[in-house]
DNA sequence: GAATCCTATGCGATTTTGATATAGATCGAT
DNA sequence: ATCGATCTATATCAAAATCGCATAGGATTC
């Protein structure tokens, strides 16, 4: 069966002529008389009596136009679907996030992005940041936001710098400093993230640089963990600068090493080697605008700041 | 957009290969990847990324996979459907009969024929037996069951002899004898039947030829009605034998003109210039049966009944 | 780095589809 | 009854779509 069989048996018994149907369709009408033949013997079935010189539906064609009609419609629907997919305005895009950047940028992103573009469904994914990106690269995502990778093939756009910041109890010494130098950090207790943060990779790796070994207390999942136990005075936490920080805001101080800041630039990233469909590049445009001039942790406003990649 | 096109995205996508789903289709890889591309360049829309040598499904593709795979399901729902229909083992079938053929036939048989075919639908059509070629003609039935009139094109299987009957009452002077000509009826007050009742037409027909002008109380559209007005002796009824006469069976005589009784066979009727189909074929041949040992009026046995046809 | 396993593409062969012309049949009007 | 108009069916040829083969161009594996 071909679909233009369906499309001729409905333009025929719709006009109840195959001359008139020919004319509707463009096609002469010798030509969708065969078709129409074609398609009875196909099927089996006689679809129309010819009388004379009118034609009618045989009780199976009655039955048979009905689901004609039906895929002919679904076709239809599905072509429309097509051009809502091309154009952005529909379709499903997995993005990606860490629950730091869900908590503090992507929430309310959304709520504005959902209102704009209505159709476009997103299914958020959260994950560590190193994970988001091999998830990109395996198709499990459309998008994420996460730091670029400096050695991966994954294209990306920069959303904000994002800090790394040394939060430290209210009567520390550091407080007052406009930066703590990473080697001064050697001797105190360090509450840390776990290794999948990006956060937590640029801080070892700059150890690693300046031949630190720092000494950690804890690696935790949460950063707001780790904010409690520096109101109790445990010790001293590594943090994104994108983390809320609340009433410890004062007390966070930028970490770095000799001129360098620790820091990186938070992008939405996307794996090229894909067709990247409209849908993806209408987020990623929100997202850019919507982050331009508003982002977390801008308070500390690191202008300038020379990010290291991890 | 072709059909093909959707069996050949539904088989690369299961397949997640160009070259096993162009395998499982029989048709070459570059045929298949050319097809593709067509259907993405129609659609609009990217359907697979190529990463390297193997392929994924886009966020739009995975979309309208769904899609495509529900709409080749309802064409393969549509064939069977065909096929259904063409073997008779489907499909709605008006079929047209008389009130009287209705009770004392179509009833019974149908009890039966739906049990042993039931996904043939009947459509039920009660008219006069006259009308019911009319029908037949203009496409508004599949079958009949009536008598078949004497010029018309109509197709049909005699089914059973039908023969016109005086029932008169139990004490009437007719009473034993065998059968009773068409000229003794002259001087007697006669119930008869509309005219659209083929028995009707027969009576009145050979009432003209034997130049007679019987004088008739009532022109009634139910047989029911008239026996009843013989039971209260207000005449003698002309009816058909296939009303079911009940007591007054032993007082209903055979009508004769000269030595021609008078009746017709009741024929199940179609129209040879449409397609029959499969069901027609089935209905008719089962109709037939039923009704060969077995047929309301039987009980008087017409003997090479001389038909006379209207 | 060679072998292997994919998809993409150019080209000639085949199949499908369509247009033109015409036959055959019916219907309506004269 | 006959003629002309109007419909569908069919034969024939032209055009377009589709396919297979051969092969190029990458990516992956060993």
């Amino acid at each position: 069966m071909k679909l233009s069989h369906f499309r001729y048996f409905a333009a025929v018994a719709e006009e109840m002529s195959f001359s008139r149907a020919g004319e509707r369709l463009r096609i002469s009408q010798s030509a969708l008389s065969r078709q129409i033949h074609l398609m009875e013997e196909n099927l089996g079935v006689r679809l129309f009596n010819r009388i004379g010189r009118r034609i009618e539906l045989t009780a199976a064609g009655r039955d048979l136009l009905g689901r004609s009609q039906a895929i002919l419609n679904d076709v239809d629907a599905l072509s429309l679907r097509a051009k809502a997919l091309a154009e952005g305005t529909g379709g499903v895009l997995r993005v990606g996030a860490t629950p730091q950047t869900m908590e503090s940028v992507v929430a309310r992103f959304l709520s504005t992005f959902r209102r704009r573009s209505p159709d476009i469904e997103i299914n958020l994914v959260e994950d560590g940041s190193a994970r988001l990106s091999q998830r990109l690269e395996s198709g499990d995502l459309e998008v994420a936001i996460a730091g670029l990778p400096s050695n991966s093939e994954l294209a990306g756009r920069p959303l904000f710098p994002l800090g790394v910041l040394a939060v430290v109890p209210p009567d520390n010494h550091f407080v007052g400093r406009p930066r703590v130098e990473i080697a001064d950090l050697a001797s105190e207790t360090l509450l840390l993230l776990k290794p999948q943060f990006m956060t937590r990779r640029i801080f070892d790796g700059i150890c690693q640089v300046a031949n630190i070994n720092p000494r950690g207390l804890v690696e935790s999942n949460s950063p707001h963990c780790l904010l409690a136990l520096v109101r109790a005075r445990q010790g001293i936490a590594v943090l994104p600068s994108t983390v809320l920080l609340g009433a410890l805001k004062d007390s966070a101080i930028p970490i770095c090493h000799g001129d360098r800041l620790l820091g990186f630039n938070m992008s939405v990233l996307w794996d090229p080697r894909r067709h990247v469909s409209p849908a993806v590049e209408i987020f990623v445009e929100n997202l850019c605008a919507a982050t331009r001039s508003n982002y977390p942790g801008r308070a500390f406003d690191f202008p300038n700041m020379d990010m290291t990649v991890c």
